[in-house]
DNA sequence: AGAATTGATAATCATGGCTTATCAAATAGA
DNA sequence: TCTATTTGATAAGCCATGATTATCAATTCT
């Protein structure tokens, strides 16, 4: 072992993988450029391998200079979380959950969970941000999130996913429109209109089940647009410009002219699974995991 | 923030958690008692919080002193993992990418790019296997892969679609063919041809947008022959049991007695796109994702 | 009480992190 | 091509601070 590293390198490593020059790197961080490159160089000292690509007036990072980037990243996220938690410990509190959710659990099972949390254990803290399917397992991989709640049918092996909430589809048609919830007959009568659906990437699960309801009532639908939020979506409705196919929980919590009409007789579920990592060691996720079971049961 | 912490305030800070004994652990450690306990002292001043018990003779932990045992233990043997793994990457074993490929993107796209990594950085292994859109899937799902080369144009939500070039399709006809690239006309004289076409479960995306061509030059195509194979197919059309659209890229690197039409004046592109997971930590990657934006660019 | 622990404090030493001054190499501009 | 500028690395010195020794107050044991 060369030399003993210390957060202290990590903390100037990252400035300077970000900046990828030393001048800047050691602006940003208030200390002197030759104090850093000494510092960087202790690092790969004690690392026993070079971080940096130093030729011709440009620093690049090393293969692995960009691997330890995202584990020296890793450490001082998870240490600044722990004194979070701390903090809220030594206020008497259990501590935080993060949780990540899709627009669309807004309306009953994030509330729902919170609301039972909170009652369960009044000293639990919570933060929300509303990310897309992907954006949630990015965010717990770097443990930035404790729990997500997606549309997913599979994810990384390291995780878990549990389904918390199976929802009915609604289509979305306008007030105007002149098949409504009194006299639908079926999926099939809708092959013609133009439809607007989530983005496929923001879930593909969804895109892939809308579509195999269509398969099923035996056409192709025809998409004239797409979107993210299911505000918009509906405001498209609102404007004739399309219907549209969404989990039946969205008919609350929107205030707009659209007619749902729910479809309680295809096979399709909107399903919504909760997802956290298996080794995350928050003290305030397994509680709420049974909170969740039972809620659930 | 009162103290910035260091690595060394949980390294001692484990052996005092450990020993519950100050003079004990400092002798451990091969420092002094005092300057344990100053070195103690300051972690509790950075964290804001006591993290033992010294009250009657007796040092024992505090609730929030449990919590940040378990997580600077953590940190520590994170900091160790990364380590070995950067010792690892350094003997050039870890530093291996596996590339699975579509035929078609043998002609210019992988050349290219494992010309230009082996120029970056020499100490990179690359292995590669020829593989079907679905099975280069199944294999960066199952980790045997770190990315592939594929013509899709969704993959699932933990992965990464990154298009890499955009080629024309050409039509592919027999020498004897009274239709040639100089007196073709346009895609409507085809329409009574039978067509020799890639199989629908080898590429959907192919399948589909060679469908779509024709539907645009107004038939729908008769297909008499499908295959995996690009050879298979020229040889077909060699033998004139067809004619076959295909990417352009393909007519280079095959000797066989077909003329190419390039399709220059219709809508459709074959686009290649190169995949990866988005939580592969192999460090070889990011730098192979650099250099594939910048051949891009 | 006296002896022997305990961890905290005080004063001092010295390692090493940081500074300024400077350099060689590469680049940009004229 | 020549200069001016910018890059990161090096050299020498300062001083902050981690660590040391000496000591203390408090507790426990005999």
């Amino acid at each position: 072992m060369a030399y003993q590293i210390e957060l202290r390198h990590l903390r100037y490593f990252l400035v300077v993988a970000q900046e990828l020059h030393f001048r800047r790197a050691a602006e940003k961080l208030c200390i002197s450029q030759p104090g850093l490159s000494t510092q960087i160089k202790q690092l790969e000292e004690g690392l026993q391998l070079p971080l940096f690509h130093r030729d011709k007036k440009k620093v690049s990072l090393t293969a692995a200079g960009h691997y330890f980037k995202e584990e020296a990243a890793f450490l001082l996220n998870h240490l600044e979380r722990a004194k979070t938690q701390l903090r809220l410990l030594g206020d008497g509190h259990l501590g935080e959950l993060r949780i990540g959710f899709l627009g669309s659990a807004m309306q009953r099972v994030i509330p729902d969970l919170l609301v039972a949390l909170k009652k369960q254990n009044p000293k639990v803290r919570t933060s929300l941000e509303e990310l897309s399917n992907r954006a949630q397992i990015d965010a717990l991989q770097r443990d930035r999130l404790d729990m997500g709640f997606v549309r997913l049918k599979r994810v990384p092996p390291d995780m878990v996913l549990y389904p918390v909430y199976r929802d009915t589809f609604s289509v979305v048609v306008p007030k105007s429109h002149g098949i409504n919830a009194a006299n639908f007959k079926g999926m099939h009568e809708l092959a013609q209109e133009d439809f607007i659906l989530f983005s496929q990437a923001y879930s593909p699960l969804y895109y892939d089940t809308v579509m195999s309801i269509c398969e099923d009532a035996g056409f192709t639908p025809r998409i004239s647009h797409k979107s993210v939020h299911a505000h918009t979506i509906f405001k498209l409705v609102e404007n004739t410009l399309g219907i549209a196919i969404v989990p039946t929980a969205l008919q609350y919590g929107f205030d707009l002219k659209v007619d749902f009409i729910e479809l309680k007789n295809i096979r399709q579920r909107a399903v919504l699974s909760a997802v956290w990592k298996a080794q995350n060691r928050n003290p305030v996720l397994p509680p709420t995991i049974e909170l969740l079971k039972k809620l659930h049961d």
